[in-house]
DNA sequence: CTTATGGCCTGTCAGC
DNA sequence: TGCTGACAGGCCATAA
C-alpha cells in the first residue's frame, strides 16, 4: 500500500481540501481534526510498524488499515481535455475519507469494518505518541536478531505465537505469517516463548525476515476484499504452506495440517514438522 | 506486572 | 435461491 501510494503522491502537491464522511473508526476522527492539513504540501509516504505516515509540510498523518483498509486514487480531471471528458469521481461504499489535491487527484480511505485509524500527530510526536513509542524494532532491521529474539522472550509466558505478534515486541508480524514463519523454523506456535533456544530464535530472526521480504515482494495476501492501492491482488497466499490449509496434507512430510484458536487467532501448524 | 478473552464492524462463504 | 452462523489478515479494554 505504500509503495502504491507512493507511486502517485508527488512531493509539491497541495492538499486543497480533506472531505471526512465517516469519522466512526476504531479511535474517532472529526473533521475539525483534520482541517490543518488543508492547504499543506505533501513532502513523503513512509511506513512505522503498520502504519502509514503521510508527511506533509507542517504535520504527519498517520493511517493504520486494520484489517479491511485500502487507498485508492482517483484522477478526476483530465489534464489534456478538460471540460467534456471530465471524469465523474465515483465513490463506494465504505468510502471514509477523501483528500483532495489541487491537481484534482484524489486519494480515497476505504474501510468496510472500520479497524482502521486516521490520526493526524506534529511531527514532534511522531517518537513520543503513544501509538508510536510502544512499537519494538522492525523486523528486516539490523536490531532485530536472533539474539534480540533471544534476550527479550526470556521471561515470557506467553506462546512464541503470541509474543511475535505482539506489536510491542516486534512489529509487522500478523497472523498469516506468524504461521507461516513458524512453520519455516520448525517451532510449535503453542511453545511457551521463554523456552525458545537460541538456535530456534536465529533460525526464527532469518525465516521472518524472509518470509515478509517474500510477501511484500508478492504484494501482500488477498484473500477478500485486500487489495493494493492500484485496486490489485497480492500473490502470497499462493505460496502458503500452512495457513488456511487445515486439513491438507503437509509440503514436508504429508501429515495433516492442524488447526486450533491460539492467543484469539485461527493457528495452522504441522505437528510433526514443528516441535 | 503478564497473559487470555471478548468485542469492535461488515462482508463472504459454506451448509442447509 | 435465501437464510443462518461461522469466520476473517488487528487491536484494545477488561478480566483473571
Amino acid at each position: 500500500m505504500c509503495r502504491g501510494l507512493d507511486q502517485i503522491l508527488r512531493p509539491g502537491m497541495r492538499v486543497e481540501r480533506i472531505e471526512l464522511r465517516c469519522g466512526d473508526l476504531r479511535e474517532p476522527v472529526q473533521s475539525k481534526d483534520l482541517q490543518s492539513l488543508e492547504g499543506q504540501k505533501f513532502v513523503a509516504i513512509r511506513r512505522r510498524a503498520k502504519y502509514l505516515v503521510f508527511e506533509f509540510q507542517n504535520s504527519l498523518l498517520l493511517n493504520h488499515l486494520g484489517m479491511t483498509g485500502s487507498w485508492r486514487s482517483h484522477q478526476s480531471f483530465d489534464q489534456e481535455t478538460p471540460e467534456p471528458n471530465q471524469k465523474l469521481l465515483v465513490t463506494r461504499k465504505h468510502d471514509h475519507l477523501l483528500i483532495h489535491f489541487s491537481n484534482k487527484m484524489k486519494i480515497i480511505y476505504n474501510d468496510p469494518r472500520r479497524f482502521g485509524l486516521i490520526l493526524p500527530i506534529s511531527k514532534e510526536e511522531e517518537m513520543t505518541h503513544p501509538r508510536m513509542k510502544i512499537l519494538g524494532p522492525e523486523p528486516l532491521s539490523a536490531e532485530f536478531s536472533g539474539e534480540f529474539i533471544f534476550q527479550e522472550t526470556r521471561a515470557s509466558k506467553a506462546s512464541i505465537k503470541a509474543w511475535l505478534m505482539n506489536q510491542n515486541h516486534v512489529v509487522g508480524v500478523g497472523n498469516i505469517y506468524a504461521c507461516e514463519s513458524l512453520f519455516q523454523a520448525r517451532v510449535r506456535p503453542q511453545k511457551q516463548a521463554g523456552k525458545i533456544t537460541r538456535k530456534e530464535s536465529d533460525l526464527l530472526a532469518r525465516v521472518i525476515r524472509s518470509v515478509l521480504t517474500s510477501a511484500i515482494e508478492k504484494g501482500g495476501t488477498t484473500f477478500r476484499d485486500f487489495r493494493q492501492a492500484d485496486g490489485g491482488y497480492g500473490t502470497y497466499q499462493n505460496g502458503l504452506l500452512v495457513y488456511n490449509q487445515k486439513g491438507k496434507e503437509c509440503r514436508i512430510c504429508h501429515e495433516l495440517i492442524q488447526h486450533q484458536v491460539l492467543a484469539g487467532r485461527s493457528t495452522y501448524w504441522c505437528k510433526k514438522c514443528q516441535r
